[in-house]
DNA sequence: ACTGGCACTCTATTAGCGGGAGTGCCAGCA
DNA sequence: TGCTGGCACTCCCGCTAATAGAGTGCCAGT
């Protein structure tokens, strides 16, 4: 038996008052509270159906319905009425940017921002080195033997290494690394680049073979390996607001996940083109958690640089939730697209 | 009345136990635990002149005593036998900084160290720019109209700004701007270093000067402004340890702290001479919140160029914590020492 | 100065008992 | 066929009362 129109009123009234009341909601207040134009004892027979299918549960008999995962999932997909901004949450926007200084500027402003909006958990990343390209190389020399390498790209982000020569390296041959590597690399996508840092040191006169060789390989780790590493993190007190109401015991766990990097670059990342991306539950992978999270893709233009997105409760407002990541991200790649 | 030996003893009774059990502790239970010679009674006439004394309290009556900050700071001060690291702390300590790569690395890991060694929140400052020294500037044409200028530290800390200049320059220009900025301000501290600056502008070519006061004001900002800002956080999770027994309903006031830079680094700040520092509840003078920071200064040396620490309900473990604290303001201050 | 004894106080836990919200089912009605 | 009102049933929640237990303060005795 498919699901009537009538039905998924229902359950959109159930996912709602749910999450504005964090109580069970019942056939009457239902009725009470939106115009279904039928009794309670229909919603009843209703809402029988929509739990057989998984939609909703019972926390136990004889109390109000709660939506399940699946519940939340269809909400989303089929039920959601877009929500445009508050102009409020527009001008907070346009504020909260005035003035930036500089990239780690943006990402802080950008994730408290989030937080402060969605009253949630809010997680930006760096934008990716991967999908930039390389603005210039530099390199500085600390000792005879070290050199500190710097790369500065597109979106304006710096990296620095350290870079331990073999032996003891002339200025002049520093001023040659450098001429070569920038004039290889500079404006070179990061995915793009490794093949040429191979080039380079194959190219490269014999006598400084070495030298080369030495600062390839620094410069192909900071190339890749930390490239997607970097997070801004905001708003974690939000995960208390309703008292133990949500996260009954699994604070914990929840705070946890939220210091591995590598946890939270998996929930916000895997982006498809610049859509708005929901995970409702188990769909996040992680240790089953009643936690979802909305998240979204930003860059300048069309490309994608970077994730960015919230995380709250299962039972959260997702249409206020949705609408304002992607206006986050819209601005703030808007941001990235004047830099 | 002054303080006799013994009931210093049972001040410190009752913090250990206080500290371990979570529990009001009692004259009966004290007895038992510790070796003090006395009889059950004789130890509640002392404990009725240390509440007296506003050391202990009763959270009603006849429940058992618990230290009042006051308990603790006289337990800190007088009562801490020094508790050496484990052979495994040390251990953990080595083996967390073995492969460091950079700056960035070196504090996301202390940071993680000192959450996971004192099983609290962990705070650390990144290193200071205004006590440590200019070790090189570089100027990179982005445009004709902007440079991106990158300073990098003898703490091997990198910061890059955006110069908009008012007018076009040429390669040349700029490769002059960088090489008088560098004969002049390389080697300087950063305290000493905005008086130079202005110098700079002074002693600039008439032709330059406007460039050269862009740059400067820039420059000015880059070397004072954010200079103290940045911090790393971790072990937030700790907070929930003990369940909501610590923290009763003060967890959400507690993590909005921690999300304001500027109150950590009151927390963490005005560091005294490489001492460790212990500050206990109200002395935090932030909103009554009770939590304590354990804190220290650590640098090359003797030098200080940051500060970290550790944040926990007052009711921690203060011996251990300090004595970690120390261990590991120590061994960065070495690590920063070598690079 | 310390100790054992004792009465007292207060908390935390448990059990018992409606009240209430909500359901499922059924018979009746359009 | 689909909707409705009625009704009995279930289960949670909040309230009260009773009890056990821990700990104290005080006092008299050594």
């Amino acid at each position: 038996m498919s699901l009537d129109d009538r039905k998924l009123e229902v359950l959109r009234a159930i996912v709602e008052d749910y999450v504005e009341t964090r109580e069970p909601v019942g056939s009457k207040s239902l009725v009470e509270r939106h115009q279904l134009g039928v009794s309670p004892a229909t919603v009843r027979n209703d809402m029988a159906v929509l739990e057989e299918e998984g939609y909703i549960r019972q926390p136990h008999t004889s109390a109000g319905r709660v939506p399940t995962d699946a519940g939340y999932r269809l909400f989303v997909d089929r039920l959601t009425r877009i929500k445009p901004l508050s102009p409020a949450e527009r001008r907070a926007i346009e504020r909260f940017m005035i003035g930036v200084v500089d990239l780690d500027d943006v990402v802080h402003r950008t994730v408290r921002l989030l937080a402060q909006l969605t009253r949630q958990v809010a997680v930006v990343q760096y934008p990716s080195l991967s999908r930039s390209a390389v603005r210039h190389l530099e390199l500085v020399p600390i000792s005879t033997t070290r050199l500190t390498l710097v790369m500065i790209t597109d979106t304006g982000r710096v990296e620095q290494r350290l870079v331990e020569m073999p032996a003891p390296v002339q200025p002049d041959d520093v001023w040659e690394l450098r001429r070569r590597c920038n004039e290889k690399l500079a404006g070179q996508k990061l995915v793009d680049a490794p093949p040429l840092v191979q080039n380079l040191v194959e190219e490269c006169a014999p006598e400084r073979r070495g030298d080369m060789a030495c600062l390839a390989s620094v410069l192909l780790e900071t190339l890749v390996e930390r490239s997607e590493e970097r997070l801004a993190l905001a708003g974690t007190a939000n995960l208390t607001r309703g008292g133990v109401l949500d996260f009954q015991g699994t604070l914990r766990p929840v705070l946890e996940a939220l210091e591995e990097e590598v946890i939270l670059l998996k929930l916000i990342g895997d982006l498809e083109p610049s859509t708005t991306r929901v995970r409702i539950g188990d769909e996040n992978q992680i240790d089953n958690l009643p936690v979802s999270v909305v998240s979204s893709g930003y860059g300048p233009g069309a490309t994608i640089v970077g994730g960015l997105g919230v995380l709250g409760p299962t039972r959260m407002d997702y249409p206020g939730t949705i609408a304002t990541v992607r206006a986050v991200a819209r601005y703030v790649g808007d941001l990235l697209a004047q830099n």
